[in-house]
RNA sequence: GUGGGUGUAGCUCAGCUGGUAGAGCGCUGCGUUGUGGUCGCAGAUGCCGCGGGUUCAAGUCCCGUCACUCACCCCA
């Protein structure tokens, strides 16, 4: 025992029964894409080291300080994936995917890597579900993509978080407020090293959560009051799109993200009930982006919601478990014939749809019970001698204790089931 | 990367001023012949994170180390 092997620092593993709430979190994330017409794709999870640095950014620290590279065997810089948009534009320009209809509708879901400290919500291998438009400047496409993560959210029952938005202007409008919010930044008492942070990423400061910063910077210049016409009006509209769906959201003009290459319609997710790690999803338009990676001048936005902290926030919350039990018939049979019977039985239950399980290692009905009980299965098939002579199994409603003997076969053990007319799940 | 906290049975934890370990929950079995969730009885399980030091003696003190954890930072 002493020498057992642990997983690396900061990797959460999912077991039963948390794994069966984190599926239960990233089906409900990805649910709402998949009604709104958006394609699957699958992509690696290593890419070129360049890819992350020209589509990320160098200056951000994702970049340069949080990932996990390497030299492969053919003197190739590789990295572990930080972040999913930069890849999904990479497989959108190699597969030609902006030369069919447009826009391009894409979800994706998988682990990325950061080699951050972990802590509560911070893990280095983290798990998203993204989506990715491009080929598209409609504000409406906007309020969809906003709208898509904040049903997620909503199917799972979370109540309590909240939806920052803001606008961090284009190409024409953000250069110019850049340089004002620097100049106002040379103005202020900062220490060395926020100071050049102002330098390189002057946007960041905004959002410092230091009180003696955050006081200063009550009267810093805002990126919503130097919009451009074109802006102003962009993101007018989304919101007009995002009351029309409902969605309610908090005006924040501080909002920031980490991230170098997103402009105009900027969102995050927070929940409170997570600690210092409380977003639980952000994103945005990055409409220079495909044509940094290579690609045509396309603009794009998506999002990336935290799996791993969605599911935080659905405990926090108390909404889980959300399933008590993953299969619904457990039988039990008696001597050597009978497993016989029950194996076939199961088999055709099974191509049926029907989840079930057997008592195996020849258990004691008692034991057996015990262990449908424990596995809260909610139906319990009984077959022994008596049942094997009339070709029929007992078939007992756990809830209720009621017991009633029906022929064994798939056929009528699902109507039985059906007849529970309990409800599955919630 | 920088700071703080913690590390004792599967889980949650107790163990006072040093004398080679305990509770609750869970788990296994039994409470007679083929039925769980309640109850009763019995039982199993610990390199007291790891390494070193002090001591006649360390879970208990000291040093180191690793892991976990919270915060900074950053972000999902």
């Amino acid at each position: 025992m002493s020498d057992a092997i642990q997983a690396p620092k900061g990797v959460p593993d999912y077991a039963p029964p948390r794994s069966r709430d984190f599926r239960f979190v990233r089906e409900a994330l990805s649910a709402p894409a998949v009604l709104a017409g958006y394609d699957y794709i699958e992509l690696p999870v290593f890419e070129s080291t360049e890819l992350f640095v020209r589509g990320v950014g160098e200056s951000t620290d994702v970049v340069s300080k949080e990932m996990y590279t390497f030299t492969d065997r053919g003197e190739r810089s590789i990295t572990l994936r930080p972040e999913g948009t930069a890849g999904v534009i990479r497989a959108i320009i190699e597969n030609r995917l902006d030369k069919a209809g447009l826009p391009v509708k894409l979800w994706y879901a998988g682990p990325f890597f950061r080699a951050e400290r972990p802590q509560q919500g911070r893990y280095r291998q983290l798990q998203q579900v993204g989506v990715e438009v491009v080929g598209s400047d409609d504000p409406a496409i906007d309020a969809e993509v906003i709208a898509l993560a904040y049903q997620g959210f909503q199917s799972l029952g979370l109540r309590d978080f909240f939806l920052d938005l803001t606008s961090l202007g284009c190409a024409t409008c953000r250069p110019p407020y850049r340089d004002a919010l620097q100049d106002f930044l040379l103005t202020c008492d900062l220490d060395p090293e926020t100071r050049q942070r102002a330098e390189i990423n002057p946007l960041r400061v905004l959002d410092d959560k230091r009180e003696s910063v955050r006081v200063q910077m009550s009267e810093a210049p805002l990126m919503v009051d130097h919009l451009c016409a074109e802006c102003t009006q962009h993101y007018a509209s989304v919101r007009e799109f995002l009351a029309a769906m409902g969605v309610t959201w908090r005006e924040n003009p501080r909002l920031v993200r980490g991230l170098d290459y997103y402009t105009r319609t900027t969102f995050e997710f927070v929940h409170p009930g997570l600690g210092a790690q409380s977003g639980i999803g952000g994103g945005g338009r990055y409409d220079g982006l495909m044509a940094e990676l290579g690609g045509s001048d396309m603009s794009g936005i998506g999002f990336g919601l935290g799996t791993d902290r969605t599911l935080l926030a659905c405990e926090a919350e108390g909404l889980t478990p959300f399933k008590d039990s993953h299969i619904q018939v457990y039988f039990i049979p008696l001597g050597s014939q009978e497993r016989l019977t029950v194996i076939g039985l199961m088999q055709e239950l099974r191509l049926l749809g029907v989840s079930c399980d057997m008592a195996f290692d020849f258990r004691s009905l008692k034991s057996a019970m015990k262990h449908a009980d424990r596995l809260s299965a909610p139906c319990v098939g009984v077959l022994g001698e008596s049942e094997l002579e009339h070709g029929s199994v007992s078939m007992k409603d756990m809830a209720t204790g009621t017991q009633e003997l029906v022929p064994a076969t798939a056929a009528s053990v699902l109507e039985f089931l059906e007849g529970t007319n309990r409800e599955v799940r919630r």
